[in-house]
DNA sequence: TTTAATAAACAGACTTGTCTGTATTATATT
DNA sequence: AATATAATACAGACAAGTCTGTTTATTAAA
């Protein structure tokens, strides 16, 4: 049980927060106090809150694929994986209480000139985005084009199902994204 | 040219305000010296920062729905009027820089107590549900049952193409729902 | 002894919302 | 038509608190 350093203190205090109060609603000052870090000590390591926004999301993006990885892993065609990954959004989104998507959420009411921000959103949702690809090519079924073409369309259920679950704190729109996930996998 | 009264001219601003610049980028003071009002006179009409933007959510709603039901009206059949919402989404979107959702975005980054705006963004979605399942059940394929289930498909595609093309700054969401929309509907 | 963490005060700009007093406009009464 | 009344809008100071980021001075560890 080894202490954590200053630096994972704040990430890890700062991810709490923003994800679960906001970026607008988290202020300096309850990220170090709930840290245990003084403020002097907090601007030694990152030069400005944005900063600290980006190491949350840098972090957040290697868990969260982890976990898409991992929840996956059991299914064994490639068509199998990409449907899985709406249980993997039941899954994750049930435990959070539809507090919907970090990317998503930090950039729709963000200062207007925090852009390290904004680049770290764009390529979460490109990785994601490959990962699907690069899944559907596999497939024998499909010529590299449609797997693009399909993986894109499942990608936007995903985010649609993410987005309205929020607004409506429920989780139909995960299983029906799931059924027509399916229907344009057939 | 008549002037505008006090109410509608803060309605007016603040909805600029709210959709461009984010709600929490958007300060009282703004609102009311760009709208040219008195503060005093503001708080006569709205009680707080949050009765503004429920009331520009309100507005807002009857703009936009009625502006997604002239653009599918040159459609003739339910289906293509579904369609068609894709269509109006590329040129909204276009027209906005793919700033996004009003209710998307003011809803995900919000004080915790903002409970009326939050049931504005519910309502909204909620309306525009009804609207697409009402649609489809005049189509004659569709048994209630089989609508309501496609027409809750459509929507995710309709709010995931929204985020992802503000994420991305990219029309490629778009055009890739519409599509998806055409294969759900066959 | 050098480095790094600490607490705490500070600067200065911002926030929502309240308040006072004045000016303008519309309605009602004489 | 002239006057009195009432409603509404105005400007702008103010309160009370928030925020990010800087600085100082002290303490502990390597």
């Amino acid at each position: 049980m080894k202490k954590l350093g200053v630096r994972e203190r704040i990430i890890e205090t700062a991810s709490d927060l923003f994800y679960n109060q906001g970026f607008n609603q988290t202020g300096i000052n309850q990220i170090i106090s709930e840290a245990g870090v003084a403020k002097a000590s907090m601007y030694q390591h990152f030069r400005s809150k944005e900063d600290i926004a980006v190491a949350y999301l840098v972090a957040r993006h290697t868990v969260w694929m982890g976990k898409l990885n991992e929840c996956v892993s059991i299914q064994n065609t490639a068509k199998g994986k990409v449907i899985g990954c709406f249980d993997y959004l039941m899954e994750w989104l049930n435990e959070v209480n539809y507090r919907g998507c970090g990317w998503q959420n930090i950039i729709t009411d963000l200062p207007y000139d925090h852009d390290k921000i904004r680049d770290q959103a764009m390529y979460h949702k490109n990785d994601l985005r490959n990962w699907i690809h690069t899944l559907l090519k596999e497939e024998i079924d499909y010529i590299d084009s449609q797997a693009e073409e399909i993986g894109d369309e499942i990608l936007i259920l995903i985010e649609g199902a993410i987005i309205l679950s929020q607004i409506q704190k429920d989780e139909w729109p995960i299983s029906a994204a799931k059924k027509a996930c399916t229907k344009l996998l057939t």
